[in-house]
DNA sequence: TCGAGTGGTCAAGTGGCTTGACTATATGGT
DNA sequence: ACCATATAGTCAAGCCACTTGACCACTCGA
């Protein structure tokens, strides 16, 4: 395969990968979300589950804790998660959704769902779920850092 | 498709466009680039055949012309390109890769290779061929914005 | 029990981006 | 030919997410 094949494929991940974000940024927007950025969305991924320390948050995420600390001050000024006692260790805080955090996640696998329905419109719903299937066999296991 | 696999679509999309950036970063570096930042890439990608002004750029990048302008400055002091008078519109500037830019861009063209190299061990060259078809198909037009 | 390691926060600084204001050139209607 | 409006670009100031550095609280193994 050529250089400027591998580009043009980069080039097109990238493309559709940034337009994804922006598309689940305004369904989540218009769904009556709309104090968040994209960011929170990939810290909600994480808290999803069963909630996550702040040090979980920051590998994740890719940033210092510091970073991480000042997102979760701001998600739980705004009533999407909360920070309780981590019933295992005295100096970790456990983060967890809220209801209002849990909806908000709803929310966006709406958005994500529509933007996706919208590619089976162009490639048929087989050719979409081949499209996840090969994606996730090239996905990385570390932190998921912002595409740039 | 149900909401919860939509979504483990686009975490796989987003997953593999952050690491891929994050390693033609990392490639580019290694190639003696060093002093450039995955933003960048965004803009020698628009530069790259003709030169354009940096109102393009903007555009294409989705910012501000003010910005844009701002990381026109950086790329020139750097030596990665230039700007010239423009034929036609005497108010504009055309802004071109130099010699040094267009190494830049082979690098990562190189880089990039290497990552989808990569993938073509996992999936085979036809599978990563057809995953290239289906992006390109539902590739937007717009501006390329950051995935977050 | 003591010392190194880890979880978390406070404080200050940085840098890329924004908004606002301005100059210079282009364009189209009268 | 002229003038009003629109567009290309820059300068200046401010914002805000993120960083580095310092610090305290708690954990755990020797």
């Amino acid at each position: 395969m050529y250089n400027s094949e591998a580009m043009a494929l980069s080039a097109a991940l990238l493309a559709v990968a940034g337009d994804l974000t922006q598309r689940i940024h305004d369904g989540v927007t218009a769904r009556g979300f709309a104090d968040l950025r994209p960011a929170h969305g990939f810290a909600f991924a994480r808290l999803a589950p069963d909630g996550a320390t702040v040090t979980d948050l920051a590998v994740h995420l890719g940033v210092t804790k510091q970073a991480a600390s000042q997102l979760v001050d701001e998600i739980v000024r705004k009533g999407y998660a909360e920070r309780r006692p981590h019933p295992q260790d005295a100096r970790a805080r456990l983060v967890v959704l809220t209801e209002r955090g849990w909806a908000c996640t709803r929310a966006a696998e709406a958005a994500a769902a529509e933007v996706v329905s919208g590619w089976a419109g162009l490639l048929g719903e087989g050719e979409v779920r081949a499209l996840g299937e090969r994606l996730a066999r090239i996905a990385p296991y570390g932190p998921i850092k912002p595409a740039w």
